[in-house]
Order: C-alpha cells, then sequence, then structure tokens
RNA sequence: GGUCCUGUGGCCGAGUGGCUAGGCAGAGCUCUGCAAAAGCUUCCACAGCGGUUCGAAUCCGCUCGGGACCUCCA
C-alpha cells in the first residue's frame, strides 16, 4: 500500500508520487523570530518531522527547508507601518539583529528539546533580500505588479482573470472566491495605494523611522509578507516541488499568495501536494497570540504559567501531538497532558525492555493465535503511516503489543509464545516507529552513568535487606529513593527496576 | 455577512455502514512482606429529531451547540 496523503489543493487523499524520484523536496513555513514560540507553534513543526521522518524511513532522499522569518510582517498593516520586528526592538532597545538572533537560539533550543531533526537548509528572508527583490522585478516585468510611492503590489485581480482561464484562480487552495473577498475585505489604511483592496504587498516603503531596510530599485524598503517563501522555495526546491507544509491558518493569504507569485515567476503550481496541520486549541479556542491564551514552551518545559498545573517534557508535548491526528483540533488541559506523559512512560518502558531481550531466531511459536496477532499489529504500523500520517492509530495497535510484552515481561505469557522472529520484527519496527519515526527518546540521558551506579549499588543492599526481611531497611531505600523522585519497582523474578522522575 | 470544519464514554482522542480503537481516570481481582509496577476483568459513548438501508457513530435533511478562516497568526 503506497502513502496516500490529503491534499489540500485537491481537497481529498492522494497517493504520494515525487516528481523526481527518490528524491522529495519539502517547504515548511518556519517561525518568525520576533517573540518566543508558543505551545501552537510546536505542532506543525513535530507534525512534519514525522513527515520527514517517515519519508526517509520509506527510503526518499529529502530535501527539508525550512525558513526563519526575521524581517517583514507588519504588527497592524498600514496603522503604523512599522516593522514588527523592528518595533519591538526600540521598545527594548536592542538591535533587530539581537533580538532576532534571541529569539532564533531559543527557538533551535526548543526543536532540538522536542528532537526535531534538523532541516537540511534553514534559510533567513534577510539573507534572501536579493533573489525576492529579483522575483519583484520579474513579476512587474510580467504585468502582475505596480509600483506605488516606493511600495509594489501584486496585481490580484488580472491575475485571478488569467489565470482562471488556465484553471488556477486565486483562491485556488483556501476555495475562497475574488469576487466574494472584494465586498468583504477589511479597511485598511494605505488602501489608496492599490487598485484593488484585494492586492497584497510586494516590497514596503519603509518610512524614516523603520530601522530594517533594503536598498531596491523601489528605494529603500523591506519585503512584503509573502514573497521570502517564494523565493526560498524557489531557490532551493526548485520552479515545482513535492511538498509544502505548514499551519491550516496560512492557507489564506500566505499559500494563496505564495502560489500566485511563484506560478506568474515560474509558470508552474510551486508545490504538488499541499499538507496543512490543524490548530491547538485551549478551552475549545486556537491557542494564539490574538486570542491572549498562548503558553510558551519555555513555560510548558517549566510550568511557570498560571493555565498549567505542573511541568510537562518536551518528549510528553510530542507525545501529545502524536496521539491526535495532524488535520483535526487538539484541545490541551493538564489533564490530557498527565495522561500523555504515564502513557508515554509505559510505552517506553515496555520498549526499552523488549529492546534489550536476545532473541533466538530459530525459535517457534508455541502460541500461533498470539503470534500472527503481533505480527497484524506490526505490520499495520505502516499500513496506518501510509493513510494520510495516522500516528494516533499507531500508537493504538503500539499499546495492545505493550500489553502482550509485560505479559511476557510478567510471565503471564510464556517466553516462547511468539517465535523468534516475530519478536525480532516487533523489537525493529517497535524501534523504527517509536525512535526514528515517531522521534520519541528517553528523557534521562546525560549523567546517567555515574547515578546508575549509585542506584544499582542502593538497589543491592536493599535486595540484601529484603532478603534477611529487614524490612525496615529496604523500605526506607525504597521510600528515601522515591521522596527524591527515584521509582523503584520489584519485579517477577526478584529483580529490580527503576524509573526517574 | 461570506467560506468551511466540527459535536464520540469522567477527561483526551481513533474510527473504512455490519467485527469492544487506544490512552488516562474509576471499580474488582491476581501477584506482592507491604507498596509500586504489571496483568486480567469491568463500568461509562457516539448532541437531538427525522430519513435512506436488512443494518449507521459512519450516508442525507433539519434543529441546537462549538470552532476556524475572511486581518499578523503554526
Amino acid at each position: 500500500m503506497p502513502l496516500k496523503i490529503y491534499n489540500s489543493l485537491t481537497r481529498q487523499k492522494e497517493t504520494f508520487e515525487p516528481i523526481h524520484p527518490p528524491y522529495v523536496g519539502m517547504y515548511v513555513c518556519g517561525p518568525t523570530v520576533s517573540g518566543e514560540s508558543h505551545l501552537g507553534h510546536a505542532r506543525p513543526f513535530i507534525t512534519f518531522d514525522v513527515v520527514y521522518r517517515y519519508l526517509m524511513y520509506l527510503g526518499y532522499k529529502v530535501r527539508y527547508v525550512r525558513n526563519i522569518t526575521d524581517a517583514g510582517h507588519f504588527e497592524e498593516e498600514g496603522r503604523d507601518a512599522e516593522d514588527k520586528i523592528s518595533k519591538k526592538a526600540v521598545l527594548e532597545k536592542l538591535e533587530p539583529m539581537e533580538l532576532v538572533q534571541k529569539y532564533t537560539n531559543l527557538y533551535h533550543w526548543a526543536m532540538s528539546r522536542f528532537n526535531n531533526l534538523p532541516p537540511n537548509i534553514e534559510p533567513t528572508a534577510t539573507g534572501h533580500i536579493i533573489e525576492q527583490i529579483e522575483m519583484i522585478k520579474t513579476i512587474i516585468a510580467d504585468g502582475y505588479a505596480y509600483e506605488a510611492n516606493g511600495s509594489v503590489y501584486f496585481d490580484v485581480e488580472k491575475y485571478n482573470t488569467d489565470f482562471s482561464k488556465k484553471g488556477q484562480p486565486y483562491g485556488i487552495l483556501s476555495g475562497r472566491v475574488l469576487e466574494d473577498q472584494m465586498e468583504n475585505s477589511r479597511d485598511l489604511d494605505n488602501q489608496e495605494e492599490k487598485r484593488n483592496r484585494s492586492d497584497f504587498a510586494l516590497w514596503k516603503h519603509a518610512p524614516a523611522e523603520h530601522i530594517m531596510r533594503w536598498q531596491s530599485p523601489w528605494g529603500e524598503g523591506f519585503p512584503g509578507w509573502h514573497i521570502e517563501c517564494s523565493a526560498m522555495s524557489t531557490k532551493y526546491l526548485g520552479d515545482e516541488f513535492d511538498i509544502h507544509g505548514g499551519g491550516m491558518d496560512l492557507q489564506f493569504p500566505h499559500h494563496e499568495c505564495e502560489i500566485a507569485q511563484s506560478t506568474v515567476c515560474n509558470h508552474k503550481m510551486p508545490a504538488r501536494y499541499w499538507l496543512h496541520n490543524n490548530m491547538i486549541t485551549i478551552n475549545g479556542k486556537k491557542m494564539g497570540k490574538s486570542y491572549n491564551n498562548v503558553i510558551r514552551l519555555t513555560e510548558m518545559f517549566t510550568g511557570q504559567n498560571a493555565m498549567l498545573t505542573q511541568a510537562y517534557t518536551p518528549q510528553t508535548i510530542r507525545f501529545f501531538i502524536l496521539q491526535s491526528h495532524y488535520r483535526g483540533t487538539l484541545d490541551f488541559s493538564n489533564d490530557a497532558l498527565q495522561a500523555s506523559e504515564k502513557a508515554l512512560k509505559r510505552l517506553w518502558e515496555a520498549h526499552e525492555w523488549l529492546s534489550r531481550q536476545v532473541v533466538t531466531t530459530a525459535a517457534t511459536a508455541t502460541d500461533h493465535i498470539l503470534d500472527n496477532k503481533v505480527k497484524k499489529l506490526v505490520e499495520e504500523f505502516d499500513e496506518f503511516m501510509n493513510d494520510d500520517l495516522n500516528t494516533a492509530k499507531v500508537l493504538a495497535n503500539m499499546f495492545e503489543l505493550v500489553s502482550i510484552i509485560n505479559s511476557i515481561k510478567d510471565k503471564h505469557l510464556p517466553a516462547d509464545a511468539l517465535s523468534g522472529a516475530t519478536v525480532t520484527f516487533l523489537q525493529k519496527q517497535l524501534h523504527a516507529f517509536v525512535e526514528e519515526i515517531f522521534g520519541l527518546k528517553t528523557e534521562r540521558t546525560e549523567d546517567n552513568g555515574k547515578l546508575e551506579g549509585v542506584l544499582q549499588l542502593l538497589i543491592d543492599i536493599r535486595k540484601e535487606a529484603k532478603g534477611r526481611k529487614d524490612f525496615v531497611t529496604s523500605d526506607k531505600i525504597r521510600d528515601e529513593l522515591a521522596a527524591l523522585g527515584v521509582q523503584l519497582k520489584d519485579e517477577k523474578d526478584g529483580g529490580m527496576s527503576f524509573t526517574l522522575g
């Protein structure tokens, strides 16, 4: 069964066929580094990290490009005509690039805590001003943009008229009809510069107080909201590439404008498959700055936010996101996060135990029904992922397997119930899906060597105490370690294990 | 106002018309020096009304509720 993904452009699931197999080009809209990332931002980056990992698992050679927007984008267009980044820089008495660097660093730190793989190319908007200007020049030359008072606007109506004939009207992605837009578009300042209200800026004239500014054929200014993605995706992935991703809220106008710009310049729809993840909500409302309900990632990790009853690890959040399908909304709550925390721990412990088992491949199964069930559950991992990346269903199967693994571990099921080949297959696929594709990892990593040695010593002493029925000593060790957050667990075979936190 | 999505058990969440998703929480049991962990069993469900169908959470209609986009937004 081949990979099928839901294409926002056609509004249906389609079989994924790369333009130039085995190569795959994927562009994902990255962050605007004018502030801290919040929980909502985590979703696309984790979702598309899993897409990236899964494509590689399937054997594709992927070039994953995710930009950093470190220039442009208005707080409120026209009102003070001030660049968001430069505005904040003034307030904080910082150099714009100092601010950009600070939030870029924070963003990279959060990405690595989530165990997101770095993209192959992470281009910045400020590093591609020339490419953007060149693209704007082409659009003007082709007659789809015009200059007004040092700014350049895209002529949406002309584009729509001409490209509707080619089956690609403005609004093709979001399903909007330009005529409706014209009537309902909100009143904005600087409208008088535009020929039509739906026209959007490619280049903005910089007023005197604007700090971030570049020379252009139209005077000093800075690029418009959408042109950077067109310029950078074209430069690194070509006129036509495979996958374009981002949050659903970018579908309009951002991705719609990207399509228009790129199509004029390159005479092609830029991407074949458009993937959009849904929003994270909180109390049913989208988490976003306009709603004043964001929880920043640093707050998630420390618990320092009034909406949080505790801190959550990056892996808990990653698991939480993977438990739902990426196209549905996902509601945040402490209860839900706590459930994820426990579930992840259970999954991880079973996976870890199983991966330590040495298997005799030649062994045959004594329980053929169970053996077949396990094989089926594992084989379905691929099947579910191929059905529009249904990570939730894969996890459901994993938990059925966790029960079986734990039963064997606790000797409720005989060790030879499964064939060696099945156990090896299970080990291999669990490793592939849990670690390589879902990108989950254990939280306890560093300085474990010495600590584990000390713990093992305590465990040995406790075992000896138990052996001579000195429960005062054994309970003391257990309880005091528990108070420090180290949980000891007696196992069936007289062994003992521990978990931190 | 326009376009679209959505309503699943205490909570979160999958669900291709017919077969208990799964997780967390609750109850009982097993194991255990006691716990914890784990296993087994179990409770709780498809917003409402009507229609199609042998059969609907799943298709259609209506009603009610929630949300997103139309403006920077992941």
